[in-house]
DNA sequence: GTTGCGATGTAAGCGCCGCTAACATATGTT
DNA sequence: AACATATGTTAGCGGCGCTTACATCGCAAC
């Protein structure tokens, strides 16, 4: 008992841990994709990175900026992986924009936590710079790819417009299928086909529509 | 309605509530969404009905069943809104799917911390019976009067299929609405009107080739 | 009307959380 | 070597979800 320096079986054990930021935003990234953000506790992180519960405030404001972060690497993630599938597939062509929705979902499901950070209501996160930066350049790279689509295609409508359409379909997409909200009604869904079958229809310039 | 005899002005601090069951869903209901559902806590919940904080385990099992019970309420609601605006607009037209869509929206709107719960995350709300449930009888609604609609204009296609997809822009319209996320991108857009203008597209058949 | 019992509320407390303050140790510059 | 700074620890505060044991109420049987 009492007070001793005995070592534990850990092979050194360090007062200070050296790359404790990186340490700590890895154990977080893969608690909340174990347990959900909801469920996340930073005193669990804490002990993943065999550290007290107080150490991380050295390095964060608190719990929501460990969040931020991660939050903020995931959109340059998104946008890395739409530019590499663009890239593939063929910039402005159908095949591409394909392409670049697919990705979106396919992030979605492999990085749920992640994604669900980024496009989450937690206030906060929308008032970190960083974050809504990092979102706003991934956006920036679908209407690019729209507009080439357009130009080529002599599509007259906004190109904003039309991807903001995108966007929404395949955010939904993505949304109900984490949550699995599609499971009570077509629980054999193939969003990829949906998302295939869906984008020229999305792609047409807006009708006359008989107003709303 | 006064099938009770008891007493309808608040006597002076009653031992028992009286109907504290529906009281705890009523301050829940406004907590959640005056805070977020992720920022309630029962406690607060407790404080408003003015009993302490083991009263509410009478009544439900937790925390997690009072939340349940709001998310089956709120599935309930929207297919009543939704069956309301597609009587009013008409059965199966454009304008009655359309107006559906906005009413979807609109419910996301006006009761945004319920729409969380109900198409949220949390996985035990997915296995309550009669949260999936009502949630299924809502979508039903939706399949109908597609089905009506494609008869009506002669559409070939599976209509559950374009049920599917139209859920899937709608639903990705309000998440994106709520959480806040065309700010960083479109932060004038009117979504009634990125609805109206994407339904049609949304409506036809699966193309067999893009246009040229 | 009294009595007994189930339903419903309170009081007290456990373990865990986020966060802070004061203290201890490591690191690097001079 | 000596200091300044960065980084980790110990101890503790208030709050939360939930449980157990006790108090009170309402109603039915006698």
């Amino acid at each position: 008992m009492g007070k001793k320096p005995a070592s534990k079986v850990r092979s050194k054990a360090r007062y200070h841990h050296g790359e404790l930021r990186e340490a700590l935003i890895a154990a977080t990234r893969q608690l909340v994709e174990e347990r959900g953000a909801e469920k996340f506790t930073l005193a669990d992180a804490c002990r993943v990175a065999g550290v007290t519960t107080a150490a991380p405030y050295r390095h964060f404001r608190g719990k929501q900026e460990i969040l931020e972060e991660i939050a903020s690497r995931g959109f340059e993630e998104l946008r890395k992986r739409s530019m590499t599938v663009v890239a593939e597939r063929g910039e402005g062509t159908l095949e591409g924009i394909i392409a670049m929705g697919q990705a979106y979902v396919a992030f979605a499901v492999e990085e749920t936590a992640v994604f669900r950070l980024m496009f989450g209501q937690e206030p906060s996160l929308k008032k970190a710079e960083h974050v809504v930066g990092t979102g706003h350049d991934c956006f920036t790279n679908v209407i690019d790819q729209v507009a080439l689509y357009c130009k080529r295609n002599r599509v007259r409508g906004d190109a904003q417009e039309i991807a903001l359409r995108l966007w929404t379909f395949v955010h939904g997409a993505a949304s109900l299928l984490i949550d699995q909200d599609y499971n009570a009604v077509a629980p054999q869904i193939d969003v990829n086909r949906l998302i295939a079958s869906a984008t020229p229809g999305l792609l047409a310039a807006s009708p006359r529509s008989s107003k709303g």
